[in-house]
DNA sequence: CCGAAGAACTTACTCCCAGTAAGTTACTCC
DNA sequence: GGAGTAACTTACTGGGAGTAAGTTCTTCGG
């Protein structure tokens, strides 16, 4: 039993909920440092000091593992861009700080976003699908600003268009920036992305 | 020798180039049905009836005769819609013109769009670099379409970040609609991306 | 305090697959 | 026909994902 005659939870000496978060840091940390495809699941049982079929125990499958990371570190990406978009004054600084919130995020967490960067690796199996899902508050908080800012005569299909679109647009981006020398820095980024967008938006026609 | 006296090549019994080819279009095939994970050497090199060490010595590894792969279909894919685009009539056609080329040569190559989507799945060494290179073509035929259509006031991180916006945007958005069960058709989906960034390219202001 | 039940955890494997060492066969040219 | 080389094969290694079967720890009812 986990609980006293009161019912109230007690800790165990081995505490099941400590251990996953244990993995999953550790994971976190090595899927960030070498890759997916460089990170053996031994090595990940070593760092955290505890056998390899304990962490299939708790996490099934390789790709098991990787998709809690990723779910957790897209929560975190998520909360920031929120957040900076709910302390903007009106629609068009909402847009702009959330784009300046995500590519910030980005440089200032390099491991995590090579882990998100990662998701294409599971492009295969029921992974794939569970990754989407992943992905999927994203798209949400970005179609409920296609929203508000679009004219009302757009139908749902547009939505997913438009919000699939800066969707694919920010990441890719993002992938970018890690990749070239000298990127642009992120105000920039956002500002140009922010311009060529805005416009657009106010004026899709109907099909 | 490969050439007669005359230097003209000849046809040997055992012909490298064709082996390549065939070996090529295998991998293609089984890349396109089973996923980069989900494919096996040992199973490419049966289907072509030759053996595993024949084919490591002409693509070096799984990641060579992926991206070779990839490349082809890159290649192909390029030359879609370049087509389209050269055969528009003005500018704003030339870009619709290109997004529907796009979505439509996915719809028709189903296979060929799986291998490119797996892209992701070379996100590691030196394979990832050479990915972005197959994909370095694209991106200069957008950015090229960019330079003729923004402000001259524009700047070449600009572009960049345009060219980049517009290919993370369309690529994402064919992924999306393969998954999707009633996708919107390759026409409404070009229409909406093009109301959505016509306009905004040419209001691009300086920073 | 004792023993049963079950959760946490380990040892010691299997199997699959990328990649390779070393050798064999087929062709070309002199 | 023999030397040289390109095309190709057999037979292996190493490493990593995943698992079967068992052991130790913790709790709780009596």
């Amino acid at each position: 039993m986990t609980t006293t005659t009161d019912g109230v939870p007690v800790k165990r000496k081995r505490d099941r909920a400590a251990r996953e978060r244990e993995i999953l840091d550790a994971a976190e940390r090595i899927f960030g440092d070498r890759g997916y495809q460089g990170t053996s699941m031994d090595e990940i049982a070593a760092e955290v000091g505890v056998s390899k079929p304990l962490i299939y125990q708790y996490y099934g499958s390789k790709d098991g593992l990787f998709l809690a990371c990723l779910s957790r570190l897209r929560a975190q990406l998520l909360d920031a861009v929120s957040e900076a978009v709910l302390a903007a004054a009106d629609a068009e600084q909402a847009m702009y700080a959330g784009f300046v919130a995500w590519f910030q995020f980005l440089d200032d967490h390099p491991r995590a976003w090579s882990v998100i960067v990662d998701e294409g690796m599971l492009s295969a199996g029921p992974a794939a699908q569970a990754a989407d899902e992943v992905r999927a508050d994203f798209v949400e908080l970005i179609a409920t600003m296609v929203r508000l800012n679009a004219p009302s005569t757009i139908d749902d299909e547009e939505i997913q268009i438009v919000a699939q679109t800066i969707s694919g647009a920010t990441e890719r981006l993002a992938i970018w920036r890690t990749r070239t020398d000298t990127p642009p820095s992120a105000d920039k980024t956002a500002r140009t992305l922010q311009d060529l967008l805005w416009q657009g938006l106010h004026t899709l026609r109907e099909s």
